[in-house]
RNA sequence: CGGGGUAUAGCUCAGCUUGGCUAGAGCGCUUGGUUCGGGACCAAGAGGUCGCAGGUUCGAAUCCUGUUACCCCGACCA
C-alpha cells in the first residue's frame, strides 16, 4: 500500500524482497502459476541491463540471431546428459488446435495431437546445434559466435519473482570453434565480461570460477560462473559460461574441413544471464526504505521534486525544475551513462505532501533527488538528495541551480562507486577462512555467509557437507586462492580453496 | 509428489464456531475542499453472482458433499 513503509530486512527478509519489488513497481504475479509480469519499471532495468551486454557482446564479435521457442522433442534426447538434466522441468506441446465448445469456452481438440511433441525451450543448445550443422562446413565458417534473446521456460517447483520463475527472460550466447583452445578462451572471455557487467554495470561484486562437476551445466565439460553476496548472505548464481567441448557438435553430427583438409569436430560455449540479474541488483543494494538502482542501470537517473503551496510558487519551482531539466539534457553524452542520455523526471504531484513524494521516489530507487522550494528559490538554489545514503543525511542543501548539473554528474558517479564499495566491504566482513568441519558447521549457520575452505575434490565430499550443512561449493575461485592444504572433512589434500554458502 | 492452509471489493482481511433483514473494515480509486521543506486531513461517492457445482433448510458467505485454483513447508533448480 502507498503511504506504508515496507518490511525491513532485519524483520522478514523474503517479505522485505517481495515489498521492494511490488512497490517500487518491478513485477508481479501472474495469473499464470510461476510466471510473472515484468512491470515497466522494471522492464526498464532490464532494457538497461541489455543495452550494456549487449553492447559488450558486440565489442567481442557476437551477432545476435533468433532460434525458435518450440524444439522437437528427438532433439533433446540426442545430447543425453542434456536430456537427463531437463527432462524433469519441460513444458510440452502436444496438440496444435482447440475446439470452441457453445456456452462452455475451448477444449483441446483430441483429433489434433502432434505427431511429434514439441518442447518449450529450457535453453537452446539442441535446436542451435541442429541448425549449426548446416552452416558449419569449413574452418572458414568459424568462429561462429552467436546470440539470442529470448525466453525460456523451466517447469519449477517453487518461484520467487525474478530469482526463480516458469518462464524467464534472457540470453544465450552459443559459440562453435575450430580450436579446443579458443572455446575454452571464448568460455573465460564471456565469463569476464559478465564478471566485469557485474561490477562495473551492476555495481555487485562477484566470485568467479568453475562450478563442481556436481553442479555444473548438463552437457558441458565444465561450467564457469560469477556468483554473488546477497544482503542476508547468502549466494546467488548470477550468471555462467560453459565449455561444451564437442559434446553438442558430436550429438547433432557437425563437421567441419579444416585447412589441412582433415573432418573435425567444432569445440562449443554457451553462456547466459537472465532477468536474475534484477533479484540480485535488488538484494545488492537495496535497503529498508526502498530500492536502490546503481545508476549506471537507473532507467531514471535525477528526480525532481518541485515543492509549493500556492500556485504562484508552484508555478516559480516547476518552471525552475524544468530549467535545470533542459541544462541536465544538454550536457554532453558520457559513455558512462551507456547508450541513453541521462533521465530526468519533473514530479508535479502538489496534491500529496514533500514528505510523501520524497519517499515515493526513494522507494523507486532513483539515485539523484533534486527539490526545489520557494526558500530555495530565493537564492536560486536546490537541494540535492542521494538515494545511497536516504533520508535527510545524503542531503546537501542549497546548491546553486547553475552547478546543479555539474553536481549531479558528479554525485552520480560517485554513488555507483560507492555502492559498488560497500557491496564488496560486506562481502569481504562476510566471508570468512576455515579450517576445521566443526567450526564450518557452526558458522555457516551463525553468522552465516561465504566460507572459503579446503576440499578434496570428490563428489562424496561434496554431497556430505551439502547435506549437512545445505551449504554448497559456489565456485572454485580463479581469484587468488591456490594454496596447498587438507580437505577440512576428509583432511586429504587440497590445492586450493573453493568457496562454499548458502545459495537462492 | 508428500504434509498443512486459504478462497468474501483493485489489495489486505473481518464475518462462518452458534444459519436470519440491505455483507463489513482498512488501504487504494473518483469528486470537492482544506493542507504542503520527510509518509496530511475532512466530506461525499463508485466498487462484491462471498472460487465453482450440488445438497440440507422457510432462509446459506455461514452447515454437508464434490470440485477447481492458489499459498506455505519439504525433495529439484539460473
Amino acid at each position: 500500500m502507498a503511504g506504508e513503509k515496507i518490511t525491513t530486512r532485519a524483520q522478514d527478509y523474503s517479505q522485505w524482497y517481495l515489498d521492494i519489488v511490488h512497490r517500487a513497481g518491478l513485477a508481479e504475479n501472474s495469473d499464470v502459476r510461476g510466471c510473472m509480469v515484468i512491470k515497466p519499471n522494471g522492464y526498464a532495468i532490464w532494457e538497461r541491463m541489455q543495452r550494456a551486454l549487449d553492447g559488450m557482446f558486440k565489442e567481442t564479435g557476437h551477432v545476435n540471431a533468433y532460434f525458435p521457442l518450440f524444439i522437437p522433442k528427438s532433439f533433446l534426447a540426442k545430447e543425453e546428459q542434456m536430456a537427463e538434466g531437463f527432462a524433469k522441468e519441460c513444458a510440452v506441446v502436444t496438440h496444435y488446435r482447440l475446439k470452441a465448445i457453445p456456452g462452455k469456452g475451448v477444449e483441446v481438440d483430441p483429433e489434433a495431437r502432434l505427431e511429434e511433441e514439441l518442447i518449450v525451450r529450457p535453453t537452446s543448445e539442441t535446436i542451435i546445434w541442429h541448425t549449426y550443422k548446416n552452416w558449419i562446413q569449413s574452418y572458414r565458417d568459424l568462429p561462429l559466435l552467436i546470440n539470442q534473446w529470448a525466453n525460456v521456460v523451466r517447469w519449477e517447483m517453487r518461484t520467487r519473482l525474478f530469482l526463480r520463475t516458469t518462464e524467464f527472460l534472457w540470453q544465450e550466447g552459443h559459440t562453435a570453434h575450430a580450436k579446443q583452445a579458443e572455446a575454452e578462451e571464448e568460455t573465460h572471455r564471456m565469463l569476464e565480461v559478465y564478471r566485469r557487467f557485474a561490477e562495473e554495470w551492476m555495481a555487485m561484486p562477484v566470485f568467479t570460477g568453475p562450478k563442481t562437476d556436481g553442479q555444473k551445466f548438463p552437457g558441458a565439460v565444465y561450467t564457469l560462473a560469477i556468483e554473488a553476496m546477497m544482503q542476508d548472505k547468502k549466494a546467488l548464481q548470477a550468471g555462467t559460461s560453459h565449455f561444451l567441448g564437442q559434446n553438442f557438435a558430436k550429438a547433432f553430427g557437425v563437421q567441419f574441413q579444416s585447412a589441412e583438409g582433415k573432418l573435425e569436430s567444432p569445440w562449443a560455449t554457451s553462456w547466459g544471464v537472465s532477468t536474475r540479474l534484477i533479484g540480485g541488483l535488488i538484494m545488492t543494494h537495496s535497503d529498508d526504505q526502498g530500492l536502490v538502482v546503481p545508476p549506471r542501470l537507473a532507467p531514471v537517473h535525477v528526480a525532481i521534486v518541485p515543492i509549493g503551496k500556492t500556485p504562484e510558487e508552484q508555478k516559480a519551482t516547476v518552471e525552475a525544475a524544468g530549467q535545470l531539466a533542459a541544462a541536465i539534457a544538454a550536457m554532453p553524452r558520457d559513455p558512462f551513462y551507456g547508450y541513453d542520455p541521462l533521465t530526468v523526471r519533473i514530479d508535479k504531484e502538489f496534491d500529496k505532501s514533500p514528505g510523501f513524494r520524497f519517499n515515493e521516489w526513494e522507494l523507486k530507487g532513483v539515485p539523484v533527488r533534486v527539490e526545489i522550494g520557494p526558500k530555495d528559490l530565493v537564492q536560486s538554489a536546490c537541494v540535492l538528495a542521494r538515494r545511497d545514503r536516504p533520508g535527510k543525511e545524503g542531503k546537501q542543501m542549497g546548491i546553486p541551480l547553475s552547478d546543479a548539473p555539474a553536481k549531479i554528474d558528479a554525485l552520480l558517479r560517485d554513488i555507483q562507486k560507492s555502492l559498488f564499495e560497500k557491496a564488496l566491504a560486506f562481502r569481504e566482513a562476510n566471508t570468512h577462512r576455515v579450517d576445521s568441519y566443526e567450526e564450518f558447521k557452526q558458522k555457516i549457520e551463525e553468522p552465516g555467509g561465504f566460507f572459503l575452505a579446503h576440499w578434496d575434490g570428490a563428489k562424496e565430499t561434496e554431497d556430505r557437507i551439502t547435506q549437512e550443512t545445505k551449504a554448497t561449493i559456489r565456485c572454485v575461485p580463479l581469484e587468488g586462492t591456490a594454496e596447498e592444504g587438507n580437505c577440512m572433512v576428509t583432511g586429504k589434500p587440497s590445492k586450493g580453496r573453493v568457496v562454499f554458502a548458502k545459495a537462492y
